[in-house]
RNA sequence: UGGGGUGUCGCCAAGCGGUAAGGCACGGGACUUUGACUCCCGCAUUCGCAGGUUCGAUUCCUGCCACCCCAGCCA
């Protein structure tokens, strides 16, 4: 039973299966290359490829495109293992490495060679640029082009040994130097590295480019549809090529898309590296950074970021996708599941003058509004509270529902009270207020029904517990600066961004000393609540710290916080 | 000015010759022990532009225009 195509992507899946072209299973793979944490964009990736298999009811390899020993590392391939988890994806067709199959690109060259399909230039690099022509001029053969198939032989056999310089000569595909397409003038298969590779250490020196690498290891692992960027839509004919010099009997099918981009998120692995590289971040699982890890910690749920996605669609045109969608799709799941529990971020004192000094009640609050099975908790009412500064105005404008001189509100779950006066220090800014109780009003009491306009959180002076709170920004301010890729740029593109990374880990944050429930103080790590009129706040799942995501976003670490405001 | 790709509501995005889905955002209303949440209602006579074919075109043809990608021994 095929599933209703929900994209183009899927569309392509079906006719190909109604046309007999995919005798098993279908068989995607993630080819992430390991240099660099997983972020918001590679979340798609993933989506398109192990979520297509997963809903065709097929496989999807984990292959590490690791082709590039020089800027790979083995503590990426190791996070994005747990993010790609985290996600709750699975590589349910087996774990591979682009680097397993370096033996048989390597007898695949020499296959190539034989034919006549390959040799290897002795041009430089600057040379073989200038050789290449340009846009709209075709390309000039390389004098080496037509060595002897036992000279190329030779040379690529002791350009593997060892014999040569890094970058001294390239193995080069044969194809067509005024090919209207560059990336067919005779690209470059083989390279020359002197580098240690994280998965086979010294045993070689040459290694294969993506170019010719991606659609062995695609064909030998039987991948039915191999779904990447569009930026590689101009290579397909190389991929089909290689596929077909190499004489495979199972040709891989690629599919391209277009990448996902955010408004005001920085979605280049470049700069990211950068901020984490100056120092600038705490690393790539940063709260601030826009990476899956500092999502995480931030208290975005996987299953918000696969509905955002989800919801983002897949297609072919480039896109900016509204940030606002995806704080939706957080709000959402989070409304669903997280507890509620109050904070208050920047206390203002409330006296109630007609309650006894020194007594307490311990008033009964559900911890969620529409799921009775989450249960209830209590928080001790006293004589002296805090609440939300903001939730006071002197000079309240026409329609302001909350506490104001001569005003009445009812507090969270407890009484209503009426602000009777404002105490103020020298300056003139409100410290105290000064508020009765209506005793008849208790939550839940027949008093309760009386009616007034606005509702409160606040918290017992007695007990709550102090935290320390930071707000800030993670995402860009500049909408300009967000869109760029990690490609060669334009001077302004790349001073705006330099400017951005320079802010980025001071000036938006803002620390304020305010408390949270004492019934919250040692949550177990991972939970997550919902807090004031619109923030979520949660534990945070890879440290002690916690905090919150929306237009309040609150971290606690001992009495010490970090926040992001988005 | 070579090649490839894309242009449908503020932002995404369906649509595949029969008379413009949906989501986000936005606006209005109801509800509310947090002005949140939830719930209703509204929101493209028009599909980059201009011609053409057709009874009929967002869908087919032609020509323009705009934007993105390609001249790494990166992926």
């Amino acid at each position: 039973m095929l599933p209703e195509p929900k994209n183009f992507i899927e569309e392509f899946i079906v006719e190909d299966i109604r046309a007999g072209k995919v005798p098993g299973k279908v068989h995607t793979r993630l080819p992430p290359e390991p240099n660099g944490w997983l972020h918001i964009g590679h979340a798609k990736n993933i989506f398109v490829n192990a979520g297509t298999a997963e809903r065709f009811g097929g496989l999807c390899n984990l292959r590490f495109d690791d082709t590039n020993p020089t800027k790979e590392d083995q503590e990426f391939v190791d996070a994005i293992m747990a993010d790609i988890h985290w996600l709750g994806y699975d590589w349910n067709g087996g774990l591979f490495f682009g680097s397993m199959y370096f033996d048989q690109c390597y007898e695949l060259a020499e296959k190539l060679i034989q034919q006549g399909d390959a040799y290897v230039c002795d041009l430089s690099q600057q040379q073989i640029k200038e050789y290449r022509g340009t846009l709209t001029a075709p390309g000039t053969d390389s004098p080496f082009r037509n060595r002897p198939v036992e000279e190329n032989l030779d040379l690529f056999r002791r350009m593997r040994a060892g014999e040569f310089p890094g970058g001294a000569r390239v193995l080069r595909a044969k194809i067509d130097m005024a090919s209207p397409n560059i990336n067919m003038r005779d690209p470059a298969l083989y390279r020359i590295l002197h580098v240690p590779h994280h998965q086979t250490g010294d045993k070689w020196c040459i290694y294969p480019m993506y170019d010719f690498a991606h659609p062995i290891q695609d064909a030998i692992e039987e991948i039915t549809h191999s779904m990447c960027s569009m930026e590689y839509e101009d290579h397909r004919p190389l991929y089909d090529w290689v596929v077909e010099k190499c004489g495979f009997a199972h040709r891989p099918r690629q599919i391209e898309y277009a990448r996902l981009n955010i408004t005001r998120t920085v979605m280049s692995k470049r700069y990211l590296r950068s901020l984490v590289e100056n120092g600038l971040v705490s690393g790539w699982d940063d709260p601030r950074m826009p990476t899956l890890a500092g999502m995480r910690r931030r208290g975005y749920t996987p299953e918000a970021i696969r509905d955002f996605i989800d919801r983002a669609g897949v297609a072919k045109a480039n896109s900016v996708v509204d940030a606002a969608l995806l704080e939706h799709c957080v709000r959402e799941d989070l409304g669903r599941k997280a507890t509620r529990t109050m904070a208050v971020l920047r206390p203002l004192k409330v006296v109630l003058t007609n309650w006894p000094k020194d007594k307490t009640e311990a008033m009964d609050m559900e911890n969620h509004p529409d799921r009775p099975e989450l249960g209830t908790r209590t928080v001790p009412f006293g004589r002296e509270l805090w609440i939300e500064r903001d939730d006071f105005m002197e000079d309240p404008p026409k329609k302001f529902f909350r506490l104001f001189p001569g005003g009445e509100v009812r507090l969270k779950s407890a009484y209503i009270i009426r602000c009777d006066e404002a105490i103020k220090d020298e300056s003139g800014e409100v410290t105290e207020l000064r508020c009765t109780v209506d005793l008849d009003t208790r939550s839940g009491s027949a008093g309760a029904e009386r009616k007034v306009k606005g509702t409160l959180h606040w918290l017992p002076k007695h007990a709550a517990v102090p935290a320390e709170f930071r707000l800030y920004d993670y995402m860009l301010k500049d909408e300009s600066v967000a869109e760029g890729g990690d490609e060669i740029e334009s001077e302004d593109a790349a001073s705006a961004k330099r400017d951005y990374i320079s802010e980025f880990n001071h000036d938006s944050i803002e620390v304020l000393k305010g408390f949270i429930e004492p019934s919250r103080a040692d949550a177990k790590l991972g939970d997550t609540f919902q807090f004031l009129r619109q923030g979520y706040y949660c534990k945070d799942v890879d440290s002690s710290a916690e905090m919150a995501v929306f237009n309040r976003t609150v971290s606690l670490k001992d009495s010490f916080a970090k926040a992001v405001r988005v």
